[in-house]
DNA sequence: CTGAAAGCGCTTACAG
DNA sequence: CTGAAAGCGCTTACAG
């Protein structure tokens, strides 16, 4: 429907120099007088040109596109995608921009094949993972992509054995300051609401934050008191009427998100329970969410923005050929009116 | 880093075919016989090869990629991304991905010129912009799309004098349903807070709902009533304030955005008013946080699938070089409890 | 159904 | 600093 784009070549003519000259005035490093380039501009913009990137990208083999790939979440119905990654990507996406790097973003099934396509078709100098969190399932996936030498990080939980790049929040020690938080507040009986899978090493680090202020704290963590939740909402007024049914005694809660906090404190208020009064929250993440609850909730934020940061600067790095280390980032913790003083 | 990716020619010479042949057997069209199919298909995967996509797109002159434009949004610090667009871009994501499209994703600033950039360069068939809701600014912006011949799509307010190819919710349909709903509560002083920006088509249409069902009940507007708040929740919380510091009576909030609703259900809340007891308080968007919120909050349903939908197939008709008329999506009246009965 | 050949629009040594 | 030429890896008429 375009018509004729102008090529090169028609600018060439115009400004009555070599089609190489065109690209050279139009290209970053191009060496070529300034008296030139400034005809060469002037001719491109009178003909609406520009440098078709399909052509550049093949000839130069450089891409500078990077890929987002997300994990669909198949929990949500309204969403596909999970909440917390929405001001990530962003983020991402602000400021891969900025880098210069066009972002392909792309939804997945944990279950697909997928990802190597990415780097593998040309479409991207490298991937950014989000989402993937389920550790047994990608792994084998990144090492896939590790012996195709496609450059790739991960967000997700940081530990010492697995194989790089992955870059995540400070998991323990925030879930730690959270919890120390609430002792501090007088609370002794603090109810932690969590995902089981022990694949899902990201909230088992902030259950070991848990149990370490809890410890520290002279606490014994009780059983009684650890409920096994998905993330969301829902299981986290799930998980309130389970401990009430069942007459466990509790002045405080910890959710591992803070989906889990915002069922929570709707459930506790509907059973007539005072927050923070009678019973102190505390959630994980600082979604948007979090002002939106009254009270609003206590939290324990990831830097979304630092987050995209530094994935984007390592994926940078690695596709410029060097290495990198995994990263853990601090987290923070965000006192509101849900955990009372 | 990748070492030496093989080529169609690779492939050819393992199969022992004509470079050509492999092309034939790897694209949608291609005419090769089944046998010969099967056996460039097995060198493909034996040598890991895939085809590459930027030569594809030069030589085929098919790109095979929309491009989502999202408008930067100035007045969030959290989240550069509006919150209702949110699942809206993963609906895109995921619809045009199962009809094979790359999706590019940019966020812009309404100023920049922007825009000709992806079409014109030939990153993308097509442009689908998110968050342009300032009439005076983008009308400029996509009549030079129009007059290059680029395919578009805009998710705004939709009016019959508008440059095609606007899709939209019903706003005006969808306040007064809402409005509607109040009245029938036995409500009668029903406080409106909304954008006061004239080129805000989309919530202007919302006030024509909301005047509509008052007047059609025998309800004077009262000026008194309407609040001008720019869409944030901290907006809402002021226009409760300033209503209440004014004395005006009233006994129900419609808000154009639930992010209005959603302060003004804190604000009344923390002044001892009962929602929905005393004021009932309606949204609009109905966003994710609408479930989070204590009371629940009940308001107009933009389909955002629908939208994805929607946006994702006008482009594609757009691309394939056909018309496409511009369309209202109906929105859905979400009863929850912040209504009361 | 298959092959040989041209060419998409650029970038980049290679000369000058 | 600039031009002529080669070639990136494909798709697609054109023959057969």
């Amino acid at each position: 429907m375009t018509g004729k784009r102008p090529t090169s070549f028609d600018i060439a003519a115009l400004a009555g120099v070599s089609q190489a000259t065109v690209s050279r005035a139009l290209s970053q490093g191009g060496v070529v007088s300034e008296a030139v380039r400034q005809r060469v501009v002037d001719a491109a913009a009178q003909l609406n040109y520009t440098v078709d990137v399909n052509a550049r990208k093949l000839r130069s083999k450089k891409i500078n596109t990077i890929a987002v790939l997300i994990s669909e979440d198949m929990d949500k119905t309204d969403s596909p995608i999970n909440p917390f990654f929405m001001p990530m990507i962003g983020s991402i996406l602000k400021y891969a921009g900025s880098k210069g790097y066009d972002v392909l973003v792309s939804l997945q099934k944990q279950s697909d094949n997928w990802g190597s396509d990415y780097g593998h078709a040309r479409r991207a100098d490298g991937i950014i993972f989000l989402g993937y969190n389920d550790y047994d399932t990608y792994t084998k996936k990144v090492a896939v992509l590790g012996e195709m030498g496609e450059p790739w990080v991960l967000w997700g939980p940081v530990i010492p054995e697995h194989p790089n790049l992955v870059i995540g929040s400070d998991n323990e020690g925030g879930a730690y300051s959270a919890v120390k938080h609430l002792i501090g507040l007088g609370r002794r009986r603090i109810a932690f609401l969590g995902e089981p899978s022990a694949s899902h090493l990201e909230y088992k680090e902030r259950f070991e934050g848990y149990v370490r202020a809890l410890t520290e704290a002279g606490i014994t963590p009780d059983p009684e008191l650890m409920i096994d939740c998905f993330i969301s909402r829902e299981d986290g007024v799930a998980a309130i009427e389970r401990l009430m049914s069942q007459g466990v005694a509790f002045d405080a809660v910890f959710a591992v998100a803070d989906l889990l906090a915002v069922g929570a404190i709707q459930q506790l208020l509907r059973a007539g329970r005072s927050v923070p009064k009678d019973v102190s929250v505390m959630g994980f993440d600082d979604l948007w969410v979090c002002t939106c609850t009254s009270p609003m909730l206590s939290t324990v934020r990831q830097d979304t923005t630092e987050a995209a940061h530094v994935l984007v600067d390592a994926l940078d790095v690695l596709i410029s050929g060097h290495p990198v280390e995994l990263k853990r980032i601090p987290t923070q913790l965000i006192i509101r009116e849900s955990c009372g003083g």
